[in-house]
RNA sequence: GCGGGCGUGGUGAAAUUGGUAAACACAAGGGACUUAAAAUCCCUCGGCUUUAACAGCCUUGCCGGUUCAAGUCCGGCCGCCCGCACCA
C-alpha cells in the first residue's frame, strides 16, 4: 500500500502550471469573462488560517469557472500601507518599507505553496509609488469635482506623545503606549463627500442580488435614512435658536429637556465662561471618539442653565443640558428629549428628575402611565394640544405643517452616514498631494509633479507627525506663486488604497490608473470573497469610490462587486496555565503547569490559539489543508480548527490516491468503450456518477463547498463497493474515478492533476473542461413518499413518480401501521403532496 | 448602548427553503488483519421504554403562537459572534 507523496507532487505541478502560464489571462472577447477576487492581505509577515480559508475559497471558484469555459481573472496583491509597519519600525528599528517588502516576499512564497491559480504577473503592492501615484491623481480629480473638502474634526490626542491615536490605540481612555489620559482635539482634515451619494448607495443595494441579505441590511442601517424634521427652539436671552433634528416630531409636546453634544458650538461657547462645564466636556472626551465608547458610557449631563422655549408655545420652557450621549456627527448635534417615548431620554430624565409626559398612548388610553420603560410603539396622541386624537403618522404630518407655517422648523430627510475623513497623521501611507501656501491657500500639486513620493529618511517613534518633523520634505515652492510654501504632511486613510485596487488589477502595468479597455472588459468583479468584518466600511467605501470615479470619467460602472461571499472566521480552543499565561496549542502537552482549556475563539496572536499554515502544509500538503478548509463548515460560518479534521482530510487524499493507483477492481484502459450491458450494482453506480456531477456543479454554483465534499465522498464510497467481474464494474469504476478526479480538482488541484495523469491522460486537468451530467440518467422513476397520521410519520411508500393522488392515498391507507394509528377514529381529510407526503388527519 | 447575524447528536454539520430531522465526516466503542504497532477494512453510534423488533415515546437554545404539517414562518426571552466610522 503506497502513500501519496504530496511534497514531490505539489511542487511538480506548481512549476508546470507556472511554466505553461496556465493562469495568465488577457482580454479575450471570444470568451465570457469571470473576475474572482479575494480581499487582498495586509502583509503582516506570515499567512494565517484566515488567509488560507479565504484564498482556498477563491481558488475553488476560479478553477471551477475556468473549467466551465470562462476567461478567469484571478489576481493577488498587497494592501501594504498601514499602522503595523510603523509599530514594527519603532519596536524593531527597521524601516517600514523594508519590513513591508520583506513580509511580502515571505508571504508570497507561502502563498505559492498553496497552489493558487493566480495570474502572478498582475501582482500589485499599494505602498509603491507606481500604485499610489494614481490615487493622488484621483484625489485631485475628486477635488475638481467638488467631492473633496476640508473641515475640522475631532481626533484622539495623546498629549504625551504629541500624536493622534487610532481608536484601537485608546484603551480605557488612555494612550496604549503612554498610558496618559487621551484628549479630544480639533484638527483640520480632508473629507470625501460620501454623503453626496447617500441616497444612491442606499437604493442601489436592492439590485445587488448576489450579496448576502445581512450585508445589504447592515449597509442600509449604516446609511440610516430617516424622515423627520428640523425644529427650532428659541433660547431665552439669545438671538439664535437651537436647531435640533428629530424623527419623532409628533412627540414635541412631550419634550422635557434639550441636550447638546459636548462638541456642539454652543456648548463650546458656554464653556469659555463656565469652568464646571469645561470640566464636564473634558470628561466627555476621556472615553475616546469611538461611538461604542460613547454609547456604552453611563449617560451623564450638565445643566447649562439656559432655557429653551417650545417652538409653538413660548410659555413652556425646557432646561438645556450638555450630554455625553448626543453625537455631533448626527443631525444637528442637538436633540430635544421626550422621556416617555425614548428609552435613553427616559433614563436621563429619571436620573436628573425631569418631567415624563405621555403624549402617545396605546388606543388613546388617557390613564396610560410610563414607569421605567419608554413606550415606543404606535398609538394615539394625548396631552398634545391640536394633535390629540391623531395617529403617530398623521401627527407627524400635522406638526411639521404647523412648524413650517410658524417658521419654526421643516420636514427633513436625514442620513446617519457621514463624510469620509481621509487624513491621517502618519508616515506609512500615501501622501496627500496638496501644498499649503500663505497667499494662495490650498494649491493642488500639479499633475506633472506627481507622484508625491514618501521620503525614506524619517525618524519614527518621536513625538509628532513624522512627515511634519522631516527637516526638508515639506518645504516646497508654491506651484501657483512660487513663494515658499508647505506640503500637506498628512497621508491617506488606508481604506483609500483598497477602494480601487480591484480596478488596478485589470491593467496593473498601465501608466494611468487602469486602461479603460481593460476595466470595461473585466469589471465588475463577478465574485468578491472576504471576511464578514468588512461588511460595512471597506465595501461601502469601495462602492462610493467607484461612483466617484465614474463621476470623474474613469469608469462606466457604479457597483464594483456583483457577487459577494462573506466568510466566517477560523477558530480554535484557547489554553492558559495557572499563571494566566496563554499557550500555543503545541505547547499544551509540554507544559509543567496545569493547563485550562478555554472556549473556542477566533485565532489570534494575542491569545496564541493559532495553528501555523506553513507547518500544516509541510506536514500534510496544500491539498489536504485546502480540503479541510472546505469540508465541514459552510464558508459563511465560523470554522473550528481541529487536528483530527486535518488527519481525516489527509486520509481521504490517500484513499483517492490508492483508488486510482491500486484499484481493487480491474481497471480497463482509458478510452475502452462502454459495455453494452451493466450489472445492477454497476448501473446504479453509473447513475450516481452523473447525479454527483449535477449535484456538485449546482453546489459549486451556490458555494456550498461542504456539501460538494460530502457528495464526492458519497460517490467514492459507492465506487469502492464495486466488486463485480464482467458486469461492467471496471468500466464504471474508471468513469467514476475520472469524474471524481475532475470534481475534486478545484479543491485538491495537485492531487487531481497527478491522478488525471495516472489515469492515462496527456492533457493537463487544468485545461480540461468540466464534466457534464447525462441528463437522461438523472430522471427518477420512483419516489419514496412519507405517510403521516396527524403529522407523525407512520410509514413510507415507494411509488412511481407522479402517481395519481387518489391512488397514492389509497396505498397509504393500506399500510398496517397507518391503519393501527387511525384505530377507531374517522379520517377527516387526507392531504397529498405529490411525490412528497401523504398526511392523514383524524 | 446601537445595528446585523447565529444557535440542530459527544463534535463539524445536512435537511430539495413549510413536507421522512441527523446525509457526509470527526471522535468514541467493538471486531478483522499483524509477532506487535501504524496503516487499512468491517460493525455500532441522538435520548428513553420494552426480552425483542422492519415497535413506541421524546428530541433542532428556552417559552408561546400560526398550520393538516415547523429545525424552517410569527412574537417574547436567553446565550454567543461580527461591526460601530483613525486596526486592517
Amino acid at each position: 500500500m503506497s502513500r501519496y507523496n504530496f511534497k514531490e507532487t505539489e511542487t511538480k505541478w506548481q512549476s508546470i502550471w507556472e511554466d505553461r502560464q496556465c493562469f495568465a489571462v488577457t482580454e479575450d472577447k471570444s470568451k465570457p469573462k469571470y473576475y474572482v477576487l479575494e480581499m487582498f492581505p495586509y502583509p503582516s509577515g506570515r499567512i494565517h488560517m484566515g488567509h488560507v480559508r479565504n484564498y482556498t475559497l477563491g481558488d475553488v471558484v476560479a478553477r471551477y469557472k475556468r473549467a466551465c469555459g470562462f476567461n478567469v481573472l484571478h489576481p493577488m496583491g498587497w494592501d501594504s500601507f498601514g499602522l503595523p509597519a510603523e509599530n514594527a519600525a519603532i519596536e524593531n528599528n527597521v524601516h517600514p518599507a523594508k519590513w513591508t517588502r520583506e513580509n511580502i516576499a515571505a508571504m508570497r512564497a507561502q502563498l505559492k505553496t498553496m497552489g493558487l491559480s493566480y495570474d502572478w504577473a498582475r501582482e500589485i503592492s499599494t505602498c509603491e509609488p507606481d500604485y499610489y501615484r494614481h490615487e493622488q491623481k484621483m484625489f485631485l480629480d475628486f477635488l475638481k469635482e467638488g467631492l473633496v473638502y476640508r473641515k475640522e474634526s475631532w481626533v484622539n490626542w495623546d498629549p504625551e506623545e504629541n500624536t493622534v491615536l487610532a481608536n484601537e490605540q485608546v484603551i480605557d481612555g488612555k494612550g496604549w503606549r503612554s498610558g496618559v489620559d487621551v484628549e479630544k482635539r480639533l484638527l483640520a482634515q480632508w473629507f470625501l463627500n460620501t454623503t453626496a451619494y447617500s441616497e444612491e448607495l442606499l437604493e442601489d443595494l436592492g439590485p445587488l442580488e448576489r450579496w448576502p441579505d445581512r450585508v445589504r441590511l447592515m449597509q442600509e442601517k449604516w446609511i440610516g435614512r430617516s424622515e423627520g424634521a428640523y425644529v427650532m427652539f428659541p433660547i431665552e436671552g439669545r438671538d439664535e435658536p437651537l436647531e435640533v433634528y428629530t424623527t419623532r416630531p409628533d412627540t414635541l409636546f412631550g419634550a422635557s429637556f434639550c441636550a447638546l453634544a459636548a462638541n456642539h458650538p454652543l456648548a463650546q461657547e458656554l464653556a469659555q465662561t463656565d469652568d464646571e462645564l469645561k470640566g464636564f466636556i473634558a470628561e466627555c472626551g476621556r472615553a475616546g471618539t469611538s461611538e461604542a465608547a460613547i454609547e456604552t458610557a453611563e449617560k451623564t449631563g450638565y445643566d447649562t442653565g439656559l432655557l429653551a422655549c417650545h417652538p409653538l408655545d413660548a410659555s413652556k420652557t425646557y432646561p438645556v443640558y450638555v450630554a455625553n450621549f448626543v453625537l455631533m456627527e448626527y443631525g444637528t448635534g442637538a436633540i430635544f428629549g421626550c422621556p416617555a417615548h425614548d428609552q435613553r431620554d427616559l433614563d436621563f430624565a429619571r436620573k436628573y428628575g425631569l418631567d415624563v409626559v405621555t403624549v402617545v398612548a396605546p388606543d388613546g388610553d388617557q390613564s396610560f402611565i410610563i414607569d421605567d420603560e419608554a413606550f415606543v410603539g404606535d398609538g394615539v396622541l394625548v396631552n398634545s394640544d391640536f394633535l390629540d386624537g391623531l395617529g403617530v403618522e398623521e401627527a407627524k404630518t400635522k406638526i411639521i405643517q404647523r412648524l413650517e407655517n410658524a417658521d419654526a422648523g421643516k420636514k427633513a430627510v436625514n442620513f446617519r452616514l457621514r463624510d469620509w475623513g481621509v487624513s491621517r497623521q502618519r508616515y506609512w501611507g500615501c501622501p496627500i498631494p496638496i501644498i499649503h501656501c500663505k497667499d494662495c491657500g490650498i494649491v493642488p500639486v500639479p499633475e506633472q509633479d506627481l507622484p508625491v513620493v514618501l521620503p525614506d529618511d524619517v525618524e519614527l517613534g518621536k513625538a509628532g507627525n513624522p512627515l511634519e518633523l522631516h527637516p526638508t520634505w515639506k518645504d516646497v515652492p508654491c506651484p501657483s506663486c512660487g513663494k515658499d510654501a508647505r506640503r500637506e504632511t498628512d497621508t491617506f486613510d488606508t481604506f483609500f488604497e483598497s477602494s480601487w485596487y480591484f480596478a488596478r488589477f485589470c491593467s496593473p502595468g498601465a501608466n494611468s490608473a487602469f486602461t479603460r479597455e481593460a476595466a470595461d472588459y473585466w469589471l465588475p468583479v463577478d465574485q468578491y470573497i472576504g471576511g464578514i468584518e468588512h461588511a460595512v466600511l471597506h465595501l461601502l467605501y469601495s462602492r462610493f469610490f467607484t461612483r466617484a470615479l465614474k463621476q470623474c470619467g474613469y469608469l462606466s460602472l457604479k457597483e464594483p462587486f456583483e457577487g459577494l461571499l462573506t466568510q466566517g472566521m477560523v477558530c480554535h480552543e484557547t489554553y492558559r496555565d495557572d499563571t494566566g499565561k496563554w499557550l500555543l496549542p503545541e505547547e499544551v502537552g509540554n507544559s509543567d503547569r496545569p493547563v485550562t482549556t478555554g472556549r473556542s475563539e477566533k485565532m489570534s496572536k494575542s491569545k496564541k490559539n493559532v495553528v501555523d499554515p506553513e507547518s500544516i502544509i509541510n506536514s500534510f500538503g496544500a491539498d489536504t489543508a485546502r480540503l479541510f478548509m472546505l469540508s465541514d463548515s459552510p464558508p459563511e460560518r465560523d470554522l473550528e480548527w481541529s487536528d483530527a479534521g486535518i488527519e481525516g482530510a489527509w486520509r481521504y487524499a490517500n484513499r483517492l490516491w490508492r483508488m486510482v493507483n491500486e484499484p481493487l477492481v480491474f481497471l480497463p484502459d482509458a478510452g475502452t468503450p462502454e459495455p453494452t450491458t451493466l450489472g445492477d450494482k454497476a448501473a446504479a453506480a453509473y447513475i450516481t456518477v452523473h447525479k454527483t456531477i449535477a449535484a456538485v456543479s449546482g453546489d459549486l454554483d451556490k458555494f456550498h463547498f461542504n456539501k460538494v465534499v460530502a457528495r464526492i465522498r458519497e460517490l467514492t464510497n459507492e465506487l469502492e463497493r464495486l466488486d463485480g467481474e464482467g458486469d461492467g464494474s471496471g468500466w464504471v469504476y474508471r468513469a467514476g474515478m475520472e469524474t471524481t478526479v475532475c470534481l475534486i480538482s478545484p479543491m485538491m488541484p495537485h492531487l487531481a492533476e497527478q491522478l488525471w495523469q495516472n489515469l492515462g491522460h496527456q492533457a493537463l486537468l487544468a485545461d480540461t473542461p468540466w464534466p457534464q451530467a447525462d441528463k437522461t440518467l438523472l430522471i427518477e422513476d420512483n419516489v419514496t413518499v412519507a405517510v403521516q397520521v396527524n403529522g407523525k410519520l407512520r410509514g413510507t411508500l415507494d411509488l412511481p413518480k407522479d402517481t395519481d393522488n387518489k391512488v397514492a392515498e389509497e396505498a397509504g391507507l393500506k399500510i398496517p401501521n397507518v391503519i393501527e394509528a387511525i384505530g377507531s377514529k374517522s379520517v377527516k381529510k387526507v392531504i397529498v403532496v405529490p411525490n412528497r407526503i401523504i398526511n392523514v388527519v383524524i
